[in-house]
DNA sequence: CGTGCGATGTATCGGACCGATACATCGTGC
DNA sequence: GCACGATGTATCGGTCCGATACATCGCACG
């Protein structure tokens, strides 16, 4: 999950490890904390080694004479390979069991802008049905096997129960708006271009000024 | 996590693996799938290691003549030791930031009924702040960040912060009630008791001397 | 002037947990 | 009699996290 989330990233600006984290905190928010270094820098090096992305030379013009004895202990920027480009498209595209999960599920969405109609479809679809299989279980536990729980128990699983209802209305709406032709509820002022076809990274300019 | 959730589980009843791993589900569906079998023997393994449960032989009464020479392959029933319920009573005391995450919360919470008031009250307040903060990191984006970021991806914040603030309430709900001195919002008609063997979980007294 | 401190930045290590896989037993229906 | 799904125990490789270490930079404060 995290090789996708960081080539989804990196597609949009190159980027050093630190600034990565950020933009991951900024996309996924709304389902992971933080992603951790223990896992994102062995997660860059592969990503490298695999040739997906590259390091990218820092200050390319104005270059000041190497200050070399000092050994250069800065910060390392990667930027997506072509390669990296058809991994992404692969990853984005593929749909397995993990995909529906609450962390798959988060990534692949937060890309759908990446992602075409039929896929974003079958992914929303997909998730939807193991929503409501969780809901069904909590069901039949709330139902079956509530008088062999304490109240607490209880009050989690209703909240669960809840929440799970809550989100299939949510995809429901999701669903019915892909099928429509358009993009989710938002007025949509013309931000989203919609990624058509590959590569071209996204419309809004990168605001990045890093240096004079 | 699942070393507490373990304890807390055989604290109810004798039980083997396959079982154990049913009566989880049952207990934490709100919040984790199923536990993986690579996770649950390999911490059966290490409790026992550790003292804190040991093997029960089945059959207690009318035992059969041993079958001896056929390897007896059958299943192995595990139940916690004094130590173990000491160890429960210390982890399920203990907060740490671990505590406020979801699956910490979630296992904490469902042995909220053995658990006294004043660590109950002290995690429903860590965990609403800590939601509480999501959500502000939540809004920042939405906020701030907003022109920066796709439809799907907005759609993506705006849902996760819905169930923020979704949370909080309940939290609050919750908090509420536990002040007032009575379980949460159920009738509680009497029928809650479980726990078999020894220590019933205390109504709304606190009283926890475990002592039996 | 220096000095401490918080933000930036890269990196590793041990451990928790998962998913796939293997294999053995038992009851039931065909 | 035998296939098949439920029950049941077990291991292995891999992903990810949390703690930790360390180095640089800008700036506020005395």
């Amino acid at each position: 999950m995290l090789e996708l989330a960081v080539l989804g990233i990196l597609q949009e600006a190159p980027m050093h490890g630190y600034e990565l984290r950020k933009e991951l905190s900024a996309k996924l928010g709304a389902i992971r904390a933080a992603i951790s270094y223990g896992s994102l820098y062995p997660t860059l090096r592969r990503l490298q080694a695999a040739g997906w992305i590259t390091e990218a030379d820092e200050t390319p013009a104005t270059a000041q004479e190497v200050p070399a004895l000092t050994s250069r202990r800065g910060r390392v920027v990667y930027k997506i390979t072509a390669e990296g480009k058809e991994r992404f498209a692969e990853l984005i595209a593929q749909t397995g069991p993990e995909t529906y999960d609450d962390t798959g599920f988060g990534v692949h969405f937060a890309f759908f802008a990446r992602t075409d109609q039929a896929t974003r479809l079958r992914i929303l679809e997909g998730r939807r049905r193991k929503i409501e299989e969780r809901r069904e279980g909590l069901r039949d536990v709330l139902g079956r096997a509530a008088e062999r729980l304490d109240a607490y128990t209880l009050e989690l699983q209703r909240h669960g129960l809840d929440a799970c209802e809550r989100e299939v209305r949510w995809l429901e709406e999701l669903i019915a708006n892909e099928r429509s032709g358009r993009p989710p509820t938002a007025p949509q002022t013309g931000s989203v271009d919609g990624a058509r076809d590959d590569s071209s990274p996204p419309p809004p300019g990168d605001s990045r000024t890093e240096r004079p």
